[in-house]
RNA sequence: GCCGGGGUGGCCGAGUGGCCAAAGGCGGCAGACUCAAGAUCUGCUCUCGCAGGAGUUCCCAGGUUCAAAUCCUGGCCCCGGCACCA
């Protein structure tokens, strides 16, 4: 189907009014959304994924008979669309293409410069691609979060968490642009150009005094192994820059000074050169001892304080700058002793126990595991620092002269927190690596006193949240499982920013701005007041604390501006609506959005009101594993299409599928197009049978009718069954998969178009609607009353189900399997069978394959042959053949034993009759006899017409392998 | 380290006690269609076997059971998260 069918289909769903939301209260309700995207850029084919499962399930639950309702908006707030104005303000290239691309005029771009005209810009392109995939939204409660009344409803909640005790103040470090302001590290890198992998590591100063008063200040990881220290080591050629700090001096590297004063406070005094202190002597902390301070090419001074404490005897690097010394300086070096003990145990690794064991301090052990010699040698020296200090964290303990003994992961917060006790210890942080924000400026780690703080780990919210969450149904469960550790962890988080961001001002103090996480936690409740706002009959202006109040939780202090009916309106369609079913969200969100949406509604509404269901899932990836960003987009090679190409090249139904097929939810997709090209066969192939069973004509034989009404039913049943439990991978399988081989099945056995054949086509475009809403309209066309998707869903119960129908099919079935191997064989060796007699058992059989099951299940270790022969001693007809009964339980009982349940009885001869044609088609025979086995026996050339077994006839092949049937009454030849 | 997930046939991946030698897809082979290619369709794709069978498989080593890819114990290895990124 072409782009114009499916904008036609689109049209007609907007006429009839589809997506606009009815508050119906004679009916049940559902109501999901999908986390709205943030305004950084158009959308790609991976942004589709939750949208497609939003869509499909409104949808069906839309046919299923419940009103529906299925908004959605943009994250305007923060920096991307900032960024994003500022890259068509600086003509960026791949920007400006992509707008050339969505046929944005040059004339028009200029207003995108404005970040906000940006994100509204790029939150109507959403919507529209919304509409191209036939997503039926209800555009009248489209919102983003800079419109006016959206951020009187943020306003609104912040007061409203204010008067709950939610909110607290107090110091907090920040990452921070010197002229952006405030910006989030992190690996999507939203507000940085580099950096985002970056971690904060927090360094502990250690004082270092020297005898004329002045304090070098060294920063560790490590400082419990302050007790080791044998020298300080500062940078060769380097000068050192004086930290003025509360009636203090401090020496530290020029880096690290202005970095201290920004987390710490105080002043940068004057330069001093490294040459006036080394050799000088200084006074370790807590131990007393007396060190001198050396050069060494180790000491990189943009790290840290560019002051290292030298522990040779615990870090690799150390041990080899100490080797590297000349040697009058090496001989003042105190002796190297090791203050962390390695016990040695047996569940060491081999490679643990290189460090463990052996002559020589631990670092000189690493350093020989590695390979280590030089300080140069970067990679074996990083190698060598990180295993020893793993090691040493998990299993070390200090020296029995040392703290104890105690082990080393508590040691050094002891050790820590000494030294600050001292007041001449402070932390230093600082990142892993270089960052740098979006506009080029180095970001630095800076100390914010008076940040607002959302109070998650507020015990009573905590706890309030725990529960809800004990309720919650989650997709997939292992989340479920995660989800309680997560809250338990859940600290409190900064809420407020102060710089150059979209987002609304803080109602408490307006020079912050609330932070875009914080903004976005309580949205789906004003997506149920939005569509008033939109028709006129709601202004930003009526939007009041006291009508947000009324409207939310029922009552309130203030009195409303809007008219009382209109009040009364807005509550009833949050009462109906609300609480919500379902958020459906990527796996970006299983940390950050997903806990705090679900913290912000354990405090704001009461337990009924309280979400039922999260659903993430996870990325369409390249095929590296890495999640598809914008840069990935373009028209050559493996990249990601546009979306609009996109659409243009697979249509919307194929789109549809391959994101519903593809994988679980739960599992990452990886991009290939060859994924969406088979979706699209798959639409069309479907498409072309249904239209083939569509046809008039008289039907096949009523009972293969029968089987093919039954099959339907289950598949109906399972659809129903799969959705109501979101197993949407498992629901497009069966419309696109059992639906198809059902269909072509009755075909091949015979079967015709006909009513049956027709009213199965009809119950198909139904089920598929949800799916691939398109092509059903399409195929619906003229044949089912309406749009199909408003038509209802279908029921199990309107088509009969007949189990002996699927048990005579299943039958032949398995007799198929049997022979197909042997017919094969045949074929193989250039003599296909020319016909087949099948044997079937003889009715006695059934009754002792029941008691072999019988004994079997009481004891499953003793022979059932004695258990069986005594029953069948009282049973006169079976008294005088023993002897086969017998020999028949030996050979069957190991195959009893294994099979889950006996076979349905059914009429074999009759189902193999009515199949004689089939099978004589299907395997080239050009006879089919069927005969009991008591009366084959002039059939039976190779005697086995004893193998049979109820549910599994004997057979002979004739015309294989030289063997001839005798002619008989019942061969046809 | 802690928390969560996982190791299945050439590849991806379903499968949580028994019709499992293991769905589906990809790849491969053969055939049909075609002037040809492509697309599509059909069959085959662990090993052996001239009759529906046998053998050996689901990371490794043990164990439970009449029966284990599935349950238990131990080991090796991999992935994600560990926070301020809707």
């Amino acid at each position: 189907m072409d782009r114009a069918h499916e904008l036609h289909w689109q049209e007609e769903w907007k006429t009839a009014g589809l997506a606009a939301a009815r508050a119906d209260g004679s009916r049940d309700k559902f109501y999901a959304i999908v986390a709205y995207p943030g305004s950084s850029g158009f959308l790609h084919l991976g942004h589709l994924r939750g949208m497609v499962l939003a869509d499909l399930l409104h949808r069906y639950h839309r046919m299923a008979g419940r009103s529906v309702f299925f908004p959605t908006g943009t994250h305007a707030s923060g920096l991307p669309s900032v960024t994003f104005a500022q890259k068509v303000r600086n003509r960026d290239p791949r920007t400006i293409a992509a707008l050339e691309a969505e046929g944005v005029s040059t004339a028009e771009q200029a207003a995108l410069e404005d970040p906000s005209a940006a994100a509204r810009f790029l939150g109507t392109s959403y919507l529209s691609v919304y509409r191209s995939l036939g997503c039926l939204v209800d555009e009248r409660a489209y919102v983003t979060t800079i419109d006016e009344d959206y951020q009187a409803f943020i306003r609104w909640q912040f007061r409203r968490l204010n008067t709950l005790g939610a909110l607290r103040q107090g110091p907090h470090y920040a990452s921070f642009c010197p002229v952006c302001g405030p910006v989030s590290v992190d690996p999507s890198e939203t507000d940085l150009s580099r950096g985002g992998e970056a971690e904060t590591i927090v360094y502990t100063t250690v004082p270092f005094a020297l005898d004329d008063g002045r304090v070098l200040l060294a920063a560790t990881l490590r400082p419990e192994t302050l007790y080791g220290a044998t020298n300080l080591w500062l940078a060769p050629q380097g000068s050192l820059a004086v930290w003025h700090h509360a009636e203090k001096s401090y020496l530290v590297g020029q880096t690290a000074a202005p970095r201290l004063v920004e987390q710490h406070g105080g002043r940068v005094g004057h330069v001093v050169d490294v040459a006036e202190l080394v050799g000088r002597v200084v006074e370790v902390p807590l131990s007393g001892a007396k060190i001198p301070i050396f050069l060494s090419p180790l000491v990189d001074p943009k790290i840290g304080t560019g002051v290292v404490m030298s522990v040779p005897a615990h870090a690799p690097a150390d041990w080899l700058a100490i080797q590297e010394l000349e040697a009058e300086a090496r001989s003042r070096i105190p002796e190297i002793r090791s203050v962390v003990d390695l016990p040695e145990s047996t569940d060491l690794t081999g490679s643990d126990r290189d460090l463990v064991v052996g002559d020589g301090v631990p670092a000189a052990r690493a350093v020989r595991a590695t390979g280590a010699t030089r300080l140069a040698d970067e990679t074996a020296l990083a190698a060598a620092t990180e295993r020893l200090y793993r090691l040493e964290f998990v299993r070390g303990r200090m020296r029995a002269d040392l703290l104890g003994g105690r082990p080393v992961a508590e040691a050094r917060l002891d050790v820590a927190a000494q030294l600050k006790t001292g007041g001449s210890s402070f932390d230093l942080r600082e990142f892993s690596e270089s960052v740098v924000c979006r506009n080029g400026h180095d970001v630095s780690i800076r100390l914010v006193p008076d940040q607002w703080f959302l109070r998650y780990s507020w015990g009573e919210w905590k706890e309030k949240t725990r529960a809800m969450v004990a309720q919650l149904k989650v997709s997939p469960e292992e989340y479920g499982r995660e989800l309680p550790g997560i809250i338990d962890w859940f600290q409190d988080r900064p809420c407020t920013r102060r710089g150059r961001w979209l987002g609304t001002p803080f109602p408490l103090d307006p020079s912050w701005l609330i932070e875009p996480i914080a903004d976005s936690t309580f949205y789906p409740a004003y997506f149920v007041v939005r569509p008033f706002v939109t028709a006129g009959r709601l202004t930003p202006a009526d939007l009041t604390d006291a009508f947000f109040d009324r409207v939310f939780l029922g009552e309130g202090p203030g009195e409303p501006r809007v008219d009382p009916a209109l009040q009364r309106e807005v509550q009833s369609a949050f009462e109906y609506w609300y609480p919500l079913d379902l958020n459906i969200g990527g796996k970006e969100h299983k940390r950050v959005h997903f806990p705090v949406f679900l913290y912000t509604h354990a405090l704001l509404l009461p337990p009924q009101k309280q979400p039922r269901g999260l659903f993430v899932h996870w990325w369409l990836v390249q095929s590296s594993g890495e999640k598809i960003s914008k840069k990935d987009i373009g028209s050559k090679g493996g990249a990601v299409p546009p979306l609009r190409d996109s659409l243009e090249r697979w249509g919307a139904d194929a789109l549809r599928l391959f994101h519903a097929q593809a994988a679980n939810p739960e599992q990452d997709i990886e991009w290939s197009p060859a994924l969406i090209d088979s979706a699209r066969v798959r639409v069309d192939d479907a498409a072309r049978l249904i239209r083939e069973a569509l046809a008039d004509g008289g039907g096949g034989p009523p009972e293969l009718d029968r089987w093919l009404g039954s099959a339907v039913h289950g598949l109906v049943r399972d659809s129903r069954d799969a959705l109501e439990a979101l197993r949407v991978r498992e629901f497009a399988e069966l419309v696109y998969g059992r639906a198809p081989a059902l269909i072509r099945r009755y075909l091949a056995r015979g079967g015709a178009p006909g009513p049956a054949l027709r009213s199965t086509a009809l119950a198909w475009i139904r089920l598929a609607s949800p799916l691939t809403p398109h092509v059903a309209e399409e195929l619906g066309e003229g044949v089912s009353q309406g749009l199909v998707a408003a038509s209802s869903w279908p029921r199990p119960d309107e088509f009969a189900l007949d189990e002996a129908a699927i048990a005579r099919e299943s039958y032949i079935d398995r007799v198929e399997d049997d022979l197909r191997p042997i017919v094969r064989m045949g074929v193989d060796r250039g003599a296909p069978p020319e016909g087949v007699v099948f044997f079937v058992a003889a009715p006695w059989k059934e009754k002792v394959e029941a008691w072999t099951r019988d004994a079997l299940a009481n004891d499953p270790r003793a022979p059932p042959i004695p258990a069986v022969l005594a029953r069948a001693a009282v049973h006169p007809e079976l008294a005088a053949h023993r002897g086969e009964v017998a020999k028949y339980v030996g050979r069957t009982a190991a195959a009893i034993r294994t099979e889950p349940a006996p076979a349905p009885v059914i009429d074999e001869r009759a189902a193999l009759r009515a199949s004689e044609g089939y099978l004589a088609r299907r395997f080239g025979f050009t006879a089919v006899v069927v005969l009991p086995e008591e009366e084959g026996a002039e059939h039976d050339p190779a005697g086995r017409r004893d193998r049979a077994r109820p549910g599994k006839p004997a057979f002979f092949l004739y015309g294989a392998g030289g063997l001839r049937a005798t002619s008989g009454s019942g061969a046809k030849s």
